[in-house]
DNA sequence: AACGAGGTTTTGTATAGTGAAACACCCGGG
DNA sequence: CCCGGGTGTTTCACTATACAAAACCTCGTT
């Protein structure tokens, strides 16, 4: 249904796709850098930002007159998590376990063949995993993903090892073989595997159906993921994981 | 250009009305549900709908099957906000200002002739205004609304004063004196005049060249807005707007 | 069984969306 | 001065895309 293929509008698509410029660190975009970026004519861009800007999606920078994202986004923003809501309902125990780590806590779920961090409490530490909650990742790689990957089902697996943005080199027998240890020890733990000095323990949450719902990760610099402080970080994200399965079936 | 009568594509204001009608307290809503709020034929609905989620902005609820926004709402929502940017800076000002005063505080700015509300700091107490950032509300009611167009050019108030969306027996010229008082005291007041059981007392900010560029204001339940306190809560929204002023000037 | 509610699919058509070109403006260099 | 390159804005001929209506499907109620 919603592989965009089929009975869509590709003139709405194509503005979205403008929108969605603006969800990297770019703050301002000219008209012909957005062009480019979406491999479409100026006019047509240019009316399809005219048409974004009419709705308030798009505004103009007061000085620069470079188009930036519209403050209608925040209007919606606040509906997207609501109260009864996974990410709402996990939040405090979330940030008790950033209390009790000192390192930065993120939820995530599974959306087709990627994660996306629907909820993060960071850490206070100088040095922290920043976490940027919307953020999109791979499967493939980093605790997380192993963790939303060893719970689902074998087509999901099987979709995401013919991705064809996985590393050609990847050992699809050895990566199963990693899913089923995490699913041995309950956890699985990342040693800058997805980035450069970053490391993270996750743990899997289940909903009162048994049902896995999404991952929480404990997260920060590699050199705070070391031997003891790794199994800590295990046990401790393993508990939370528990305690948030316990809330979904209570409420 | 942003009257969104000129040059724009149908198609997509009509998938963009549909994300809006999402932006209320309405957390699901189904197809047909949709197609009378927007006033189109279902299946057009039906496919403007595939659209926003093949690009991830709106989602199917698992278990109702119902629509919702979608995750890619956050991703885009860091990216309103950024550092440097107003809302950004005044940020420490406005929680300082919220702990002295224990009401919340909100930042406005005018956006044709509406407010919306870009930036707030709720107060911890039981009984509280609640701000939800990105509210857009009307600027001939209110304080805020009353800053914002006391030091704005005589065509925005006459624009203003001309949307039909005023109410008939609002005398211009007794709220044109308004605004002139506004100006003169250097902040404004509102006793339950948007709101039944609300006030509210703001200031206007001024950016490097003296330009307002928007309105600070404290606001809470009534009861709590009498004599020595709202004279208390003006003073002290004075200063921060002062303090903010500052802030803009030197940064 | 019929009916009404919800959502999904199919289809003919005309108009809405498109891209290309022209235009406007700015800047820097010769 | 002209030229070229960059940015954004407007116009217009053309056609295929977006549309709405109808048909269809499922479910629940009477």
């Amino acid at each position: 249904m919603a592989d965009g293929e089929r009975n869509t509008v590709r003139a709405v698509e194509r503005a979205l796709d403008i929108l969605l410029c603006f969800s990297s660190t770019e703050m301002e975009l000219g008209l012909s850098d957005i062009a480019k970026r979406v491999k479409l004519h100026k006019s047509t861009v240019h009316r399809l930002l005219a048409s974004l800007e009419s709705r308030g999606f798009i505004r103009r920078d007061p000085h620069t007159q470079n188009y930036r994202l519209g403050w209608r986004i925040l209007e919606l923003v606040s509906n997207v998590h609501q109260s009864g809501d996974l990410s709402t309902v996990v939040l405090p125990e979330m940030t008790r376990l950033r209390d009790l780590l000192d390192e930065t806590i993120s939820l995530y779920i599974r959306s087709g063949t990627e994660r996306i961090r629907i909820q993060a409490v960071e850490s206070h530490q100088p040095v922290r995993r920043v976490a940027n909650i919307g953020q999109r990742l791979p499967l493939y790689v980093g605790a997380s993903g192993k963790v939303l990957l060893a719970w689902s089902p074998p087509e999901v697996v099987e979709q995401v090892l013919n991705d064809p943005k996985i590393p050609p080199d990847l050992d699809r027998e050895e990566f199963i073989r990693q899913l089923e240890r995490v699913r041995e020890n309950g956890y699985a733990i990342s040693i800058e595997e997805r980035e450069a000095g970053a490391a993270a323990v996750a743990a899997p949450v289940f909903d009162r159906n048994g049902q896995l719902v999404a991952a929480l990760s404990v997260s920060g610099p590699a050199d705070r993921f070391t031997g003891a402080a790794t199994l800590r970080f295990a046990e401790a994200v393993t508990r939370s994981a528990k305690i948030i399965h316990q809330i979904l079936t209570a409420g």
